[in-house]
RNA sequence: GACCCUUUAGUUCAACUGGAUAGAAUAGGAGCCUCCUAAGCUCUAGAUCUGGGUUCGAGUCCCGGAGGGGUCACCA
């Protein structure tokens, strides 16, 4: 439709033989009585022509040519916006082309042919997954889901490190709970890990192999803690409804030489060099204020190496496209990254990265820090134990990623009854239902006629639903899921609004025939909305 | 101190990237179930941190100021 009515206003233009017609933009007025669609160009105009935008907004409309059976009026508002108002056989037929799409309705193709990878989670296997995790997990998910349903190949990714200081500590904090149990002497590690999982491991470990392991060393500990931890982090992500397509370690990037060669590939360009024992990567050249470390005089990478390492290697891979989901930690790494990868010759434009900001966790009214280490963290399966796995995420959807979110466990726990999630959810049993009860009520003999919805509920419902993929292809472009929660939430009222004026069983067969279809796509709209989300549509509550 | 994010109703968030009368949800006040699900609906009350600037038009862009969060290690 913006397509059509770009074409006709040009046309309009023509009349005023400008050298440089400008780009005419069509949006959505907040308010129905402002129209179905609008463009400010009139406005745009009156400089160059010199003359006040309603005079010019008139000499548009008197010259422009349109269908009646596409636009039913052209309004001249405001200080120069010219507003078109949809006519009804226009919505009629693209409420018939949304049922004739089915299930695929909301999707597009604007990213067909894409392949996309998606890297998120990538939490460390040192200890449950936290309401932390929860954020990065779900946007990432989310985001995933968005990127297919605007038609592109979404492979997701989970990056992780299993070896370092980290899990050495980790490894020897089992150890010392296992021989704690078997009541010998055992010395807790520095800076160890205190949380009742790690008692848990240590059990089982005694469970499984008594004290055959009272003279080893670490290690073993720390592999039966790293396997405990991803069954426990997988058993956690499934309940979400995130399926990861792959795992990569960070290690496999030293085992391939990929590290080794990315070090001497930058020292070939002149931007690595040797200093106080440690090897430097000219970050200045990139417009930073200091050079960074790549290697520290222990001989150890800093994290910035590998995850130079790790982005060649998923550019190489061949994705026209790799998401990062990173917190708000991570951004100072971020340029350091894309620098190394366009110095190797990559395209950083092909490097994505989504930022959220921290989530605030707000425990009996107080804010509070978490840490893996001391255990004071609230897990992720804890939180779907008191609200379950579509409140979870649906919690953490429903602000922009670049707004701190503030947690507060009580009210989430008590959100049961409140939460918006259920309003979505709501909307669409309602619908099932009353399908349900429909279907008892009526047989229908004629052939389904649309122009029987006519009242303004039902035509401000049908405008809403067909704005559905445009709110999926925001979502996604933007990589902001909110918008598409934004979005179902009109639906769900613009519904409601129908359900109370227009009633569906108990008028004629043609017209709740009519209302029947509409409530249908309704549902559909909800549950194809919900699947994006990752959340079920429940069909009775 | 430098950089990034942020400041909108009592509270938690929106605002299609510069558009028209700034929207929801919750807190409050008043109503609505012999009627397809009241987890709902209809009223009502309530907000752009503070100065300047840019233009037809600013919550949105620019400069200054004030609050909150984060990052600035040869820690990951």
């Amino acid at each position: 439709m913006n397509e059509y009515l770009k074409e006709i206003l040009s046309a309009s233009l023509a009349q005023f033989q400008l050298e440089e017609s400008p780009e005419i933009q069509l949006e959505a007025p907040k308010t129905a009585s402002h129209g179905d669609a609008s463009t400010n160009v009139a406005m745009l105009l009156a400089k160059p022509l010199r003359n006040n935008p309603r005079a010019i907004a008139q000499q548009i409309v008197d010259e422009l040519n349109y269908d009646k059976t596409r636009i039913s009026s052209v309004e001249i508002a405001g200080p120069g916006f010219i507003n078109f108002r949809y006519a009804e056989d226009y919505l009629y037929n693209q409420l018939e082309a949304i049922i004739k799409q089915g299930e695929h309705f909301g999707k597009t193709d604007s990213r067909a042919g894409q392949k996309i990878q998606i890297e998120f989670v990538s939490a460390n296997p040192t200890g449950p997954l936290t309401v932390g995790h929860g954020r990065n997990a779900v946007l990432g998910d989310t985001v995933a889901r968005l990127m297919e349903w605007t038609g592109a190949k979404v492979e997701r990714e989970y990056y992780f490190n299993n070896a370092g200081r980290q899990m050495r500590v980790l490894g020897q904090s089992v150890q010392a709970r296992y021989l704690e149990i078997l009541g010998l002497d055992a010395e807790f590690p520095e800076g160890g890990y205190e949380g009742e999982y790690i008692k848990d491991i240590a059990r089982e470990l005694v469970a499984n192999k008594g004290n055959e392991l009272i003279d080893s060393e670490w290690s073993p500990f720390k592999e039966k803690a790293e396997s405990a931890i991803f069954a426990d982090i997988d058993g956690t992500l499934k309940r979400m409804n995130i399926h990861m397509d792959n795992h990569f370690n960070e290690f496999s990037l030293y085992e391939s030489g990929d590290i080794d060669s990315v070090v001497s590939r930058l020292r070939e360009k002149d931007l690595v060099y040797d200093a106080d024992g440690a090897t430097w990567f000219k970050t200045t050249e990139f417009g930073k204020e200091k050079d960074t470390v790549l290697i520290k005089s222990t001989g150890e990478p800093t994290y910035r190496l590998p995850d130079i390492a790790y982005h060649a290697n998923k550019l190489d891979r061949g994705y026209d496209l790799c998401i990062d989901i990173f917190g708000a930690d991570h951004i100072a790494t971020y340029p350091d990254v894309l620098s190394g990868i366009s110095a190797l010759g990559y395209d950083p434009t092909k490097v994505d990265v989504v930022v959220y900001q921290f989530v605030t966790i707000v425990k009996d009214g107080k804010p509070f820090k978490m840490s893996t280490r001391k255990a004071n963290f609230v897990t992720l399966d804890e939180l779907m134990d008191e609200v379950g796995a579509d409140v979870t995420r649906f919690f953490f959807l429903m602000r922009s990623p670049n707004t701190h979110l503030e947690f507060d466990i009580a009210q989430a726990k008590e959100a049961g009854e409140k939460n918006p999630v259920f309003y979505l959810q709501y909307a669409h049993a309602r619908i099932c239902s009353i399908l349900r009860k429909a279907e008892e009520e009526y047989t229908f003999e004629h052939a389904l006629d649309l122009k029987q919805l006519k009242e303004n509920a039902e035509t401000s419902l049908i405008k809403t639903l067909f704005k559905f993929p445009k709110a999926i292809q925001s979502a996604a472009d933007a990589k902001e899921p909110h918008r598409l929660i934004n979005f179902l939430n009109d639906v769900a009222s613009a519904f409601t609004t129908f359900y109370h004026d227009c009633r569906i069983i108990g008028v004629e067969p043609e017209l709740a025939q009519a209302r029947i279809a509409l409530a249908k796509t309704t549902a559909l709209v909800l549950k194809n909305g919900l699947i994006i989300l990752g959340i079920t549509a429940p069909e009775r509550m």
